[in-house]
DNA sequence: CAGTATCCCTGTTGATACTG
DNA sequence: CAGTATCAACAGGGATACTG
């Protein structure tokens, strides 16, 4: 079946699968922590102790973790600066930055169903005898 | 601060929080087979046995788990239908269909990645020493 | 500074069997 | 038909301590 929510052919799974872009998709933002990351890395790029500073409630282990994950799949690039000490830069590159448009309708969305709870209609209720 | 990533001061957030607009619309969408499902219950009202058969490798448990968990969320309705044998239908309601965009972005942004993967831009080597 | 190495703990998923 | 009960298996996340 082809709809406007399964427009090509791609999406048409019976299972869970990682052909299926709705979970390309939701594989890059994955993870607790991640969006987070990600919007501090669409404001500018960042060292693992200026991430640490942004975030200071993360461990070093999960950042660390995240950031590794956020290079694998390619959505973020990592620079490391000689010195001392050495200083390892993160940034957003192209796949990385495809994803805003992503975050900005996770956010509408977000915004549209708090305010349905809120604000004027109440709890549907469901019948459960 | 507020960009067009944080349109509204609602998502300042330095840990995850319920608050924040993107956590919350993840948590509608949240766990396996989850989008399948919505993606079933968008195209029409099915009953418990109907997603059975559109999704024959989803467990009992799980479909009424995650069925459970949506209705929870506002975002699906479960209506009864008393007879012999009794049959229990599920729908999207208006919560339901404020996801609509967001699965087609979804979709969108998934296979725009696919393409960055496979088709164009050669995976960026990121240094690691 | 920028990580790794352990260990634990919890939540999620799933298989199987049973019920109103 | 539409679930619930139980239990097993696993992955994600986090606290703490250590290292090049």
């Amino acid at each position: 079946m082809v709809d406007d929510l399964v427009p090509d052919g791609a999406g048409n799974h019976t299972a869970p699968s990682a052909d299926c872009p709705v979970e390309t998709a939701l594989a890059a933002i994955a993870g607790k922590w991640t969006t987070l990351l990600l919007r501090e890395l669409s404001r500018a790029e960042l060292t693992f102790g200026g991430l640490k500073d942004t975030l200071p409630e993360l461990s070093d282990k999960v950042l660390a973790d995240r950031l590794a994950t956020l290079v694998d799949r390619g959505v973020v690039d990592r620079v490391v600066h000689r010195g001392y000490p050495n200083r390892v830069a993160y940034s957003l590159i192209d796949a990385g930055r495809e994803l805003r448009p992503l975050l900005i309708e996770l956010y509408r969305t977000g915004t549209r169903l708090q305010s349905l709870r809120g604000g004027g209609g109440d709890a549907v209720s469901s019948q459960r005898p």
